[in-house]
RNA sequence: CGGGGUGUAGCGCAGCUUGGUAGCGCACUCGCUUUGGGAGCGAGGGGCCGUGGGUUCAAAUCCCGCCACCCCGACCA
């Protein structure tokens, strides 16, 4: 933590206060002041004139800190006593009624003082990190041109997800959700030789998403704050190096803002690419499934895969054989059937048995996909393994009275591209449709009476199912997406004709890497993460103050404290406010959540305090003198 | 896009069934009292009742249309 030095406005702020006089006198309303701020835009506090602005500390950014000190009589900011109404998650609910976010349209908020101050330090905490591993800032317009977007492909790929707009001209622009495009572009303007690489580079943006349902408050906005950062290097080596300190920076991160994550294997989606990870941060209010096991994998529900079973089959198969099961169309019905007739000499016949067939089209061409009958295909696995092809169900069965509905299998001639669940082994057996109405095929042997095309992970994945590194139980988990790292590679570097010219006087093509924070996210998930039912529970490093003095006993002696507290070096919030119940204050503190609270109240005057943790609510007396020691001591 | 719900003061809600010109709690203002866990008493300010039309002597209330927002699902770096 840098250390704060004790402006000099101290003493200055001192002799206003012993010109004004009693408690009543409320600073904000004197003319003077309202004056001031109708020409100053952006004053640190309503609590003095604002006459030398570049003497405010700069240390906390856009912070309404006055000199280290927040003063609750003049801060704005309203607490709610009641849960708004359309808050749901912890984390909406907590920060809207403490007043550190409002909703002003869908998936849009106005950040109050304390919010900015806390997105400041999430903020401040990335940029150091970035910085440590010698990525440069830069920044460029959230409003952007088509042209580069639609060169990249992703003006038409992305859809109805992106903001669009027009301009007087009729030209199209859009917010942008993510900037490979101008980073790319960037870096191919500015460099050109294979000595100016590697270079990587972030910003923090607010970036757009026409959000279908935006919900859950910061977790899912259409406006967010996010830091992008992308890599350029002229070899996979290259790439790879950036790729792992990125990576390694991001788990500093997190560390230091006190979320919890798991990263996990992910898919590249539609931003393209290869080797690709998440950073999802564990919470029951999480939009993300992923895949857990004890051994320390983990996984996104769509790259978890399937480890291949050892024995085939518990039984051995023989010749197979056509049976007459009519009204048979659902997996059960037929096991029913097969048990109750000791087909093939078995009465164990279970859905697990039965090999189902899914029909289904990519990109308009079928394909059928042969699962275990007591798993069901999950359409997003799928669509991820056969990226970037559309996929849907096929159900025009009408169109192809060849493929039985129902009744379909594998044996025989094939009426489309065939995949099967890894699960289907050569040599396993399965009992699947003979391709007539009414009939099944029992002991049909894959390899021997089919040849699929190959296999795809297309089942949905179930709570203990094998890890694939350890083959212990896959618990699933809930997870916020909090980072995302991935090895673009040259999709874009080919797409805008980005090289390097190498020391062979050939170019060489740059590869990327791409790598997001998303920042107001990770605010609302510290508050997932970190709450209890009184309130938020920052971790220091975010807090919007080191310490939240709540002022009960006498007044002079309770100011003259918060200066000393001050001078320490600490942030302070201070409850100053008048005529404010003792209740109230506690409950404002713990709503508010600053680490450790200060209690200034019916020992002040034989020179005690009582000093609360947040977390945990222990409560202790320390004497003044060594209140600023005892305070840093809690806060780590 | 499918399903459910809600629009009344800054926030949370009642009033609508049975039409008569708007109310409660919190917050806010003033006075007095109170002061270690969301104080008490008294006096106040604040609302085109989402919107357009209709019915009626009269509409927050009944009828029709529209809009917005919230929740679940689908979709989604």
């Amino acid at each position: 933590m840098p250390e704060r030095k004790a402006p000099l406005r101290q003493t200055w702020r001192r002799q206003r206060r012993a010109v004004r006089g009693g408690p009543n006198d409320r600073p904000r309303r004197r003319e003077g002041v309202r004056q001031s701020h109708a020409r100053r835009p952006t004053p640190p506090s309503g609590r003095r004139p604002p006459t030398r602005p570049g003497k405010y500390r700069r240390s906390c950014g856009t912070t309404p800190y006055a000199a280290g000190m927040l003063r609750m009589s003049t801060l704005f900011l309203r607490t709610l006593r009641e849960d708004p109404a359309e808050a749901e998650v912890p984390s909406h609910r907590l920060l809207v009624r403490a007043g550190y976010i409002r909703r002003v349209a869908p998936g849009g908020y106005a950040w109050l003082p304390l919010g900015r101050l806390v997105l400041d330090q999430v903020t401040r905490v990335v940029r150091e990190e970035m910085i440590a591993i010698g990525v440069q800032e830069v920044s460029f317009p959230a409003l952007l041109p088509r042209e580069p977007y639609q060169r990249s492909g992703r003006w038409d790929e992305y859809g109805s997800e992106i903001f669009r707009l027009k301009d007087r001209r009729g030209a199209d622009h859009l917010l942008g959700p993510t900037h490979e495009e101008m980073f790319t572009g960037l870096v191919r303007d500015l460099y050109s030789s294979y000595k100016d690489y590697p270079v990587s580079l972030f910003q923090v943006q607010w970036k757009f998403r026409d959000e279908a349902r935006p919900r859950a408050g910061l977790l899912r906005g259409r406006e967010f704050l996010m830091k992008d950062g992308y890599s350029f290097d002229l070899d996979d080596d290259g790439l790879a190096a950036s790729y792992a300190g990125y990576r390694a920076a991001y788990q500093r991160i997190f560390e230091r803002l006190g979320v919890e994550v798991r990263i996990v294997n992910a898919t590249a989606g539609a931003m393209g690419g290869s080797a690709s990870e998440e950073f999802l941060a564990p919470t029951p209010v999480g939009e993300d499934t992923f895949a857990a096991c004890e051994c320390g994998y983990a996984a996104n529900i769509e790259a978890v895969t399937t480890p291949i079973p050892d024995s085939p089959n518990s039984r051995t198969p023989g010749e197979s054989q056509v049976l007459d099961t009519p009204d048979t169309p659902t997996i059960d019905s037929l096991v029913d059937v097969l048990n109750t007739r000791r087909a093939g000499g078995h009465d164990g016949w279970q859905a697990a048995d039965t090999l189902k067939n899914i029909v289904l089209t990519v990109d308009g061409e079928l394909l059928i996909i042969g699962v275990p009958g007591d798993r069901e295909v999950d359409l997003r696995r799928v669509e991820a393994a056969l990226y970037p092809a559309t996929v849907a169900l096929f159900d025009d069965f009408g169109s192809r009275p060849d493929l039985v509905r129902g009744y379909l299998g594998p044996q025989g001639e094939l009426k489309a591209r065939y995949l099967v669940d890894p699960r289907v082994v050569p040599g396993s057996a399965w009992v699947t449709g003979a391709n007539e109405p009414g009939r099944h095929a029992i002991d049909v042997v894959c390899g021997r009476d089919f040849t699929p095309d190959g296999t795809i992970e297309a089942v949905v994945v179930r709570t203990g199912d094998p890890c694939p590194r350890c083959a212990g139980p896959l618990e699933l988990r809930r997870g916020v997406e909090v980072g995302h790292v991935f090895q673009l590679g040259r999709r874009y570097s080919d797409v805008f004709g980005l090289d390097a010219l190498g020391p062979d006087g050939r170019p060489l093509r740059v590869t990327m890497g791409s790598y997001g924070i998303g920042l107001s996210r990770v605010l609302a998930t510290v508050v997932e993460q970190h709450h209890d039912e009184n309130g938020i529970c920052w971790p220091t490093s975010v807090a919007p103050a080191d310490v939240h003095l709540v002022g009960l006993g006498d007044r002079e002696a309770v100011a003259s404290l918060a200066g000393e507290l001050e001078r320490s070096g600490l942030r302070v919030l201070f409850d100053d406010r008048t005529g404010v119940s003792a209740g109230v204050r506690f409950a404002d503190a713990e709503l508010i959540g600053v680490p450790v609270v200060v209690v200034a109240g019916r020992r002040l005057a034989e020179g005690y305090v009582e000093v609360r943790e947040r977390v945990g609510g222990t409560r202790e007396d320390v004497a003044v003198g060594a209140l600023a020691e005892a305070v840093r001591a809690r806060l780590r």
